[in-house]
This record gives C-alpha cells, structure tokens and sequence, in this order.
DNA sequence: TATTGTTATACTCTATAACTATA
DNA sequence: TATAGTTATAGAGTATAACAATA
C-alpha cells in the first residue's frame, strides 16, 4: 500500500494521457486535434447542443470553444446557423467535408484503441462510472 | 455508434478529470494539492528517484518539480539531501510532519475513491493496461 | 433581466535556455 | 562531455470581464 499506482487518480491521469497522447499522434495526419475532433463528434450527434452545451461536456471554457468552432469552420469543416427556437444560439452544422474527415478520425482512432489493453471492459466499466 | 462516449480518450479524460477534482477537494482541508500529493507519495516510497525520475513519473516537466518540491520544503513536509552515491542527485526524504499529512491525505483519498463506481475493479484494469 | 456568443485583455501555467555543480 | 538541479524568461494556454444580440 502506498504506492502512486494504488491512487486511482494517478491511474487515471497517466491512462488518459497515454491514450490522449496515441490519439493525437493518429490524428496527425488529419491535421485534427483530439480536441477538434472530439467536438466534430459531439456536434455531429445532431443534438442541437449549444457551444455552452460543448463547453460541459468538454470541460472546457465557453471561450475556448469559440477558437476551435473558429479553427474548423476557417477549414470547412463546419459551419455555424443560427438555431430557428432560439436564435441566440449557433447550430453547429458538419459540411460533407467534414462529415468525411469525421469517419476517417473515428476509423484511426478505433485502430489505436484496439491496441490499447482491454479497452472494451475498460470503456464499459467507465461508462458504467460515468452514468453514459 | 459515434457518440463521444464512445470514446476511450473521451471517457478516460472525463473519469481522470471527475477523479481529481474530488481529490483536489477532499485534500483542500490540508492545504494540499493533488501533485503536491502524488509528489509526497513518490518520494515517501524510499526509492532513490531523482527529481527526474518524479517529472518522468508525474508526466510533469523537471522545473515543474523544481516547484513543488520547494513548497513542500518551505513548508517542512520534506527535505532536500544530497545522494550520497552521487552527489549531484537529490534524495527527497520526508519529515515527520510530512509523514503525518501523507497519512492522513491517504485515508482521505481512500474515502473519496470508495465513492467512485467500481473502483476496485477500474483500478486493477488500468494497472493492467499501464504495465504496473 | 438573463443568456448566448464574441472579443480583448490579463493571468496562470508550462517549457526553453542558460547556468552551477557534480560526474 | 554529459547529467542533475536551478533560475529567469519567453511562450502557450486559459480565464475574466465587458459587449452586442436575443430571449
């Protein structure tokens, strides 16, 4: 007892960076941010989620989604529309482009899950924890 | 299929970051932070580990290191001594005070993590998956 | 009045480079 | 010549506050 790699907290940081770090390094490629493309995914759902909505599910400031919604639509990869009930908030839209780009990170990043150890019992017990 | 929680990187940031908030508040009582926690951790393992070795460890770069270790030195919870194989190494040795607090931050993050689902069992899968 | 999104700015955090001492 | 630790500084990343538009 006692050890760093009984903390369940260091576990999971060193997990999720060793995992952020290989998804990343896939993603490359794409010129795609684990962050950008975490937020494609979450905008092509088709929820009409609001960039505050993106800000908590992402864990991140209102204002640093702005930047990336900002860096993807610069490249075509989506664009911002006014919501039709509430025209105070931005429906994030997937243009084709982005919608192709989309598929190709989802298919990198389930080949560089599959090598990491038991990734599918460890996905369903987070999920489980997370209450997805 | 599709879905951010889906996502391996995107479940294991979302459990890492849920984790260390609780911790951080839990250990908030004692004016100490999770890093400054993990950090005490390492060095109260008796191994030799030079303040190299901790930033390897903590995925932290060495002045960051640099840092903690003075806070928690400026606050009498460790000491500075030279290696004695090797002179220009640092051996971290705790002091009492240092042990006391350790103690009681461990029975803390205990609790915390009992209320975490499926803990025991999360953590022994990602021992697995990081090789511990 | 409150909320969404945006911008500009200030702040915090981190990494880089240069230095000392030891090897 | 290389490595451990330190310091000062530059850079990146983030949050804060103020604003316009809409509710």
């Amino acid at each position: 007892m006692g050890a760093p790699q009984d903390s369940l907290t260091y576990l999971l940081l060193k997990a999720a960076k060793r995992s952020l770090a290989a998804l990343e390094a896939e993603l490359a490629d794409l010129d795609l941010t684990a962050r950008q493309y975490l937020l494609l995914t979450l905008a092509a759902t088709g929820k009409e989620l609001s960039q505050q909505d993106l800000a908590a599910k992402l864990d991140l400031d209102p204002t640093i989604i702005v930047k990336i919604v900002d860096q993807l639509e610069d490249r075509g990869l989506l664009e911002r529309t006014r919501a039709t009930d509430d025209r105070r908030r931005h429906q994030l839209i997937l243009t084709p482009a982005g919608k192709q780009l989309l598929r190709d990170a989802r298919a990198r990043e389930q080949s560089v899950e599959r090598t990491f150890p038991a990734s599918a019992s460890l996905r369903d017990l987070l999920r489980n924890a997370l209450g997805y």
